[in-house]
DNA sequence: GACAGAACCGAACGGTCGTACTATTTTGGA
DNA sequence: TCCAAAATAGTACGACCGTTCGGTTCTGTC
């Protein structure tokens, strides 16, 4: 054990908590999507990185601040592999295609066994209020001011209709990729990709403006 | 106490034992939505009903099965509410717009203080195998295939197109609902009702037969 | 190589969980 | 009115919960 090779002194190595500060964190983000922020116990996950209650719990003062920041963690992630890449796409249509399919694949990443952490904790703390209910609805908010800002540039590029409601349009978004969880998850349905497509399909295709109707 | 008048003895009066068991379902369906399946508790739910711990648990023979009774009192109830009321309205489209209408009702019926109970059991037991979770899935997949057996009827009563996908109709509509729960429940949106408003008819309106556009 | 601080462990605390057993009370038909 | 059956209470168990605390080991700097 002790010959194991460190990993090399580049760009100010974090330190050794932070690296199982890290470790812990990205375990039990899995681990709470598929058996909920609620269940997840602090013993279960020293078990599962062999590590002593006592020690991993150090690292966070408290389980509700381990909860927030596993889902600090999860947020970042999401913006790192959704809306970054996203924004590299040409704005209007194409870009919101783009979040949209980026968002969906976030959905059924491997990392995230039991789907996105922000829709489980959706549900599971809607009537639980404290600063880990406020993060999500902080969080799910930017998201869907996300979605709306790229179809207001999207209208503003022509490529969607001028009376389009931006807001209605990111609200309808939100819907199908729930039901894709839905459908996905819950009901284990086969064609549940396909099934989102088909909805986002059709409601691009009410949004698009009158001369780019296909 | 003692004097406290008997429910008359007509038609075969529930014995003692059905009355508190309802009683204690009643409750738990309310708290159960609440605070999750997994979050309730026996102790607590003997506290306030005001019984003991093993008297009330006596009644089921263990949490799973209080579970199970839970959801299916709530199955039977959204029968009652939903589905059988909306069967006597006029086939075809005016069917369908009755059981979406009595949907959204239903999640935000005031013996439900938590919503639906099966909107939280999909994300709560998606990666949880076992009865409960069986049961929900047989019950969510009834309403799915109740949404598109409406919808086939409006097809062939000429209302909705002939080509209509029915089954991604009504996975459709599961999306606005769950996109509904999610903005009222969750984001405490006031206009969460007229968004699922607009959606479903956007919907509707893209599935309505050539003829009946307005 | 010494030494301060960070990281980690082990044991223990009070509490609550679901469940099992045994009494006791209540109920309702003969 | 009596009495078996049903309903409820009481108590206890073992397991696990989040959290605390004092001690041990490791890390990184001078």
């Amino acid at each position: 054990m002790a010959t194991a090779n460190r990993a090399p002194a580049r760009a100010r190595a974090a330190s050794k908590g932070e690296q199982t500060r890290e470790a812990i964190l990205a375990h039990a983000l899995g681990l709470a999507t598929r058996i909920g922020f609620e269940g997840l116990t602090i013993g279960r996950l020293a078990d599962d990185l062999k590590m002593s209650k006592s020690g991993l719990f150090a690292h966070f003062r408290s389980k509700e601040a381990l909860q927030l920041e596993i889902l600090k963690m999860a947020g970042g992630r999401m913006i790192e592999s959704v809306v970054k890449p996203a924004l590299s796409a040409p704005r209007g249509e194409p870009r919101v295609r783009a979040l949209f399919e980026r968002w969906l694949a976030w959905e059924q990443s491997p990392s995230l066994p039991g789907g996105c952490p922000f829709m489980a904790a959706s549900f599971e703390l809607d009537d639980r209020p404290g600063p880990v209910r406020d993060y999500v609805v902080q969080n799910l908010r930017d998201w869907m001011d996300t979605l709306a800002g790229a179809a207001r540039i999207a209208v503003s590029e022509g490529h969607f209709r001028a009376d389009l409601d931006c807001e209605q349009f990111a609200h309808d978004c939100q819907g199908i990729g729930l039901a894709f969880v839905h459908a996905s998850r819950l009901m284990r349905d086969p064609k549940a990709r396909a099934r989102a497509a088909s909805a986002f399909e059709a409601l691009l295709a009410a949004g698009l403006a009158p001369g780019r109707r296909r």
